[in-house]
RNA sequence: GCCCCCAUAGCCCAGCGGUAGAGGCAAGCGACUUAAACUCGCUCAAGCGUGGGUUCGAAUCCCCCUGGGGGCACCA
């Protein structure tokens, strides 16, 4: 007995030889083609065709594509693709994500420069996507490694800079050990860094960052926008991230202090029953107050413990409430109690004021320190359970009690009063706060852009003037690029050691590179103008192709690039360099490729390498797999898949080509009109199916049209009717979409000239798409008695007495009195007899 | 703990108020073949996770539960 896999392989190989159908055959006849005609090359300026901006995310070249590549990539072509065969002016460009670490990590490794490494894996991806007949517009490729890339980065940077929007500053920062870089917020995953899952710290840091928060009501507001393209969940993430809350600021004064502490509450209509106050323990007004009440040491001693503990130990949710009093009491400003400080670790120090107000009653988290700290518990939101006996703080809307001028009051009612109250007396006013943290982009490695910053002693912080851009990376290598702790550029002295464009003194560079995330923030701009020498893009442009009609990525990137891409667009246009405010108007998350129900990956050893796909089944069977195996948005498990199927409806269909024996340009108008209305409602529903995401419908209609032109040729019109013609050259058309190869050469066996790819959509002639008779269906209280065929156009009083003329309604009925009857002609009619 | 999404033939999935099935995989049968593969044709199967509600009518809308997936997680 042969070996299963290896017999089968070699059967089909056999049985395609002889069939004709050759994947790997046409793939070497129309790649060179193809590079000749360039059918993806988009128009320019003066294209009177409308446009439209398909992008793909762009990849990072590590290594070779993977099959999650395949997907995406896929999936996105189908779209630009179908605009191209519906007379759109489609830019679909492509790119590469070139910075970032692993190239770094390789370049320690091979003691080179990571540029030759990302190099040649740019090389094999663009190879690897050529041969996957991606339909890139290859005159519009981006690397943002490239300094005539990066230095728009830089001018951009500048402009934030000048604007206010860069700024530096000390703070506890997230700093990952083991990439010895530190990470902005988005990056760390539950108290891990994103990139390598190893447990993230704290460190004291003077860095850069952006004013993100400045744009935060405007990046909420404007989703308003998105509401139509966007998956739901994207912008659910989003809204979360963002983190919206509304309430009050409140002071309070502190006995022995000029001056008072502001928490931000919102639930400020609990505001009598605070019976003591948090501040964290992290924080400078934490230090201060200590030292005010004597309890330094009690202080310092916590923080020190606070800060042993990992940021994964901190976000137990279970972990006791701990603390420490500071000695020192504040006023509560409606009712003058006098309530106790303390310093916490679960107020964090850069929310709110990072200082609240505790009210056990109806907070858990006040709560459960209360009961651990003996501290008291106050009602003033009327409930059943006692809190402090239950140990469950009550959270709901309610009565108002032991709350002066509150009491009686609801929640809202009583929050609008407080907030009067608050204001006549000076002692507080509405409020609104984010969960959204600024967005800090140095990071201490090399392969980056370097941040366009001198620092003199004199002047500061001096910017590079733009007629020096770009400040390209000195050239390091090898061990001069092993992690430090610092950026590897600072010892570079020949290039960190500058003078200072102000003064002309002795300064030093910014040694610091820029957060990947930066480039990507706005790249889909560069597209436009990519060898652009005197503009970041091009304005005039910007305003014809923008903004990016439909976008595919992986959902990965929901909150992290989207709401940079975002934020950047909204600086743009407050710059006035761009008409619009939001850059993605459709947004496609594309679901991952798994195998055996997990993600791959070459530790659990259930790898399934792209290139061996391709060798085996051919470019086109892999890309059909892909987009037929479901909803796009669905992941998809190479186990459940079959490219055997795909590769042999694709045979099934280029055996069609061949079958055709009128000659091109024969009229349709002459051919079978049964199958011509087949052709027809087939192109008409896969248009729909396409422009709503459904491509795995698309493959559907396809297959159904393939089979109902077999069955014509075989017994019925035969191959010469025009009809078949017609047929065939849909279905070229259609999957030229997703199998390009095939369809080449369908389109060519059929005796048309290339390319297919811009052969245009079928016009559907909607006289096609009316149905010669429906199969009507008659209901008694809601069982089916009875069907027969009608003409679509019935009136409803028609078909009513065709219906009650029935033998088998009648029947059916016997002598019983319809009390109601529905009809919906032409499909139904329902008889409700009691 | 909070929020969101999903559940249809053996499997992957269409259908998203009106006849449960578009397509594929798998399985079975037949034709072609010396035989097999390939190819072609035919067949097979679920009553739509559970329970309730709305409706003349529910896989489709609403609520509960179960099971799976995802997001956030001391954000005051």
């Amino acid at each position: 007995m042969p070996f299963n896999g290896a017999g089968g392989f070699v059967s089909e190989q056999v049985a395609d030889d002889r069939e004709g159908f050759d994947p790997h055959a046409i793939q070497e006849k129309w790649l060179p083609v193809w590079d000749e005609l360039a059918p993806f090359r988009s128009g320019d300026v003066n294209d009177q065709r409308p446009k439209k901006y398909v992008l793909d995310m762009f990849p990072y070249p590590s290594g070779d594509l993977h099959m999650g590549h395949a997907e995406a990539y896929a999936l996105g072509d189908v779209l630009a693709r179908y605009w191209v065969q519906r007379g759109f002016n489609v830019m679909h460009p492509i790119g590469w994500d070139a910075f970032g670490l692993p190239a770094e990590n390789a370049a320690i490794k091979r003691g080179e420069n990571p540029r030759s490494w990302t190099y040649e894996n740019i090389a094999q991806q663009k190879a690897s996507m050529r041969r996957y007949a991606c339909s890139f517009d290859w005159d519009r490729v981006l690397n943002t490694c490239d300094p005539e890339y990066y230095r728009w980065n830089q001018w951009l940077f500048l402009q934030m800079f000048n604007r206010g929007l860069a700024y530096r500053k000390d703070s506890a920062v997230n700093w990952c050990p083991s990439c010895q870089t530190v990470l902005a917020n988005e990056q760390v995953v539950a108290g891990c860094c994103e990139r390598c899952d190893g447990a993230v710290t704290k460190r004291k840091l003077n860095q850069w960052y952006l004013r993100i928060t400045e744009y935060a009501q405007r990046l909420l507001d404007d989703m308003g926008q998105l509401e139509e393209g966007w998956p739901e969940k994207v912008l659910l993430m989003q809204r979360n991230w963002i983190g919206r809350s509304q309430g009050a600021k409140v002071n309070f004064a502190i006995e022995g202090r000029d001056e008072p502490v502001t928490v931000f509450t919102t639930r400020p209509d609990t505001l009598f029953g605070a019976t003591f106050m948090i501040v964290a323990v992290d924080s400078p007004l934490a230090v201060e107050l200590a030292m005010q009440g004597g309890s330094v040491d009690a202080h310092a001693n916590y923080l020190e413990q606070v800060r042993a503990a990992t940021d994964i130990e901190r976000q137990a949710t279970d972990r006791e409430k701990t603390g420490v009093f500071l000695n020192v009491h504040a006023i509560n400003p409606v009712n003058g109690e006098r309530i106790p400080v303390w310093a916490s670790d679960y107020v964090l120090a850069d929310y709110g004021t990072g200082a609240i107000m505790a009210v056990p009653a109806h907070d858990q988290r006040d709560l459960d320190f209360a009961l651990k700290f003996n501290l008291p518990v106050k009602v003033v939101v009327a409930s059943d359970e006692d809190p402090a006996t239950t140990g469950v703080a009550t959270a709901d809307d309610g009565e108002h009690i032991n709350s002066g001028p509150l009491d009686g009051l609801d929640t809202d009612a009583a929050i609008a009063r407080i907030i009067e109250v608050l204001r006549e007396r000076g002692t507080g006013d509405a409020s609104v706060n984010f969960r959204l943290r600024d967005w800090l982009i140095s990071r201490q490695r090399y392969w980056g852009t370097p941040i366009p910053i001198i620092h003199c002693e004199k002047c500061g912080e001096v910017a590079v003037p733009e007629s020096e851009l770009p400040v390209t990376l000195p050239e390091l290598s090898g061990d001069a690029l092993r992690p430090k702790g610092v950026s590897p550029l600072a010892a570079a002295h020949e290039w960190v050691n500058t003078t200072c464009p102000t003064c002309g003194g002795a300064a030093k560079r910014d040694a610091d590179t820029m957060d990947t995330f930066f480039d990507s923030s706005w790249y889909f701009l560069r597209y436009l103008d990519p060898a652009n020498e005197t503009a970041a893009f091009d304005v005039q442009q910007a305003k014809q192709w923008l903004p990016v009609d439909q976008y595919v990525g992986g959902v990965t990137h929901a909150i992290l690039h989207l709401l940079y891409s975002r934020f950047f667009t909204k600086v743009l246009f407050d710059m006035g360099l761009v008409d619009f405010t939001e850059p993605f108007a459709r947004l496609l998350n594309q679901g991952m490729v798994l195998k055996d129900g997990s993600a791959m990956s070459k530790s659990r050893g259930n790898l399934v390498r792209l290139s061996e796909e391709l060798d085996a089944h051919g470019v086109d069977a892999i890309r059909l797999t892909m987009v037929f195996a479901g909803p796009p948005e669905d992941d998809i498990d190479w186990a459940d898949v079959s490219p055997t199927g795909s590769r042999k409806f694709l045979a099934r269909a280029w055996r069609l080509a061949g079958d055709v024996t009128s000659a091109p340009g024969t009229d349709p108008r002459d051919g079978d009109v049964a199958l011509r209305k087949v052709t027809h409602k087939i192109v008409h529903e896969s248009a729909q199916a396409v422009e709503s995401y459904r491509f795995n419908v698309l493959v559907a209609r396809v297959m159904e049209l393939v089979n109902a032109t077999r069955k014509a040729i075989d017994t019925g019109v035969g191959p010469a009717d025009p009809a078949v013609r017609e047929a065939v050259e849909a279905v070229a058309v259609m999957l030229s979409l997703v199998a390009p190869y095939t369809a080449e050469e369908m389109w060519e066996r059929l005796g048309n000239a290339a390319t297919v790819m811009r052969a245009g959509w079928l016009d559907v002639d909607s006289a096609l798409l009316v149905a010669d008779a429906v199969t009507c269906i008659v209901q008694i209280n809601g069982k089916i008695r009875d069907r027969f065929d009608v003409a679509p156009d019935i009136s409803e009083a028609e078909l009513q007495s065709v219906a009650f003329a029935r033998e088998a309604v009648r029947e059916a009925l016997g002598d019983v009195q319809p009390s109601k009857i529905i009809v919906r002609a032409p499909k139904l009619v329902n008889i409700v007899a009691s």
